[in-house]
DNA sequence: AATCATGTTACTCAGTAAGTTACATGATTT
DNA sequence: AAATCATGTAACTTACTGAGTAACATGATT
């Protein structure tokens, strides 16, 4: 989805969800229903009829990483969770205590990085990349 | 698994499947397949017929969370992955690449810290507990 | 030889996410 | 006003995963 957000940004207009889907290689109705989330955030906007589409509704620079996933609508992080099989079990209590608080910090660490990102500084990133392709290195890849 | 491993620690003798199987509430043939890969990575031992069932098969003060998780067979940390619909969108490779470097660095706190835990420092910690549990609080819990 | 417990395979079942179809709603164009 | 276009939404189908289950083989103890 921030794919479709910096390429919606950088597009003139309106984009359809049917030129969306095609773009990622999937139907406009799933488009519809993941964009649906960031529309009720308020981070885009759709237009119904002639010439309609999706469009950005918002600053770049006060909308995070975080915010779109947030919006997009994981509410797990990770791929592990803690089982609860006899909440008066001692092991498991002691088990759980030490992994959720591992995972505690890891999830801190997460939201704190995905939060320092906006979407403006990666449209910059773009900028700069489609500027120096040809002369520079491209920033962040090996 | 970490909750089967400690009491498995504290077990006197092979435990059973069954056994195990009932104390967290699922069954005998499933609690074999998930100990499987602690059996093959060393860390227990099954013995079959009578008095048969399941050992601790290594030194608890040199298996860590890591260890575990990883012989348990969770390849994926995270519940979120990178897409590639069009591996030559320049959108696509910035974002990609911007969000790898997070999760890469989200990852490397999460083994870090799973990495410093060992078994034997949990299975301290439960005696710690079941030694003061009328006179301190539980270490770990609010 | 009988019994017990694991090892393994194959099948079924449940839950989830994506894909699909169909139709309603609202905006633009003619 | 009518036709067209694009989204909104509901309902259904499909694909996939993990757990649950049944059946039988293997090996060890009694």
């Amino acid at each position: 989805m921030l794919h479709v957000l910096l390429h919606m940004a950088r597009h003139d207009g309106p984009m359809k969800s049917e030129t969306i889907g095609t773009m990622l290689g999937t139907n406009p109705v799933v488009v519809r229903r993941t964009l649906a989330g960031l529309r009720d955030a308020g981070y885009v906007r759709s237009e119904k009829g002639h010439g309609g589409g999706w469009v950005i509704a918002c600053d770049l620079e006060r909308v995070s990483l975080l915010d779109v996933y947030r919006a997009v609508g994981g509410p797990r992080l990770f791929a592990i969770g803690n089982e609860h099989s006899n909440p008066d079990c001692a092991v498991e209590q002691l088990v759980n205590t030490a992994v959720e608080d591992v995972l505690r910090d890891a999830e801190a660490l997460l939201v704190k990085r995905l939060g320092a990102v906006s979407l403006a500084e990666l449209s910059r990133g773009l900028d700069a990349r489609c500027a120096g392709v040809s002369r520079r290195r491209l920033p962040g890849v090996d």
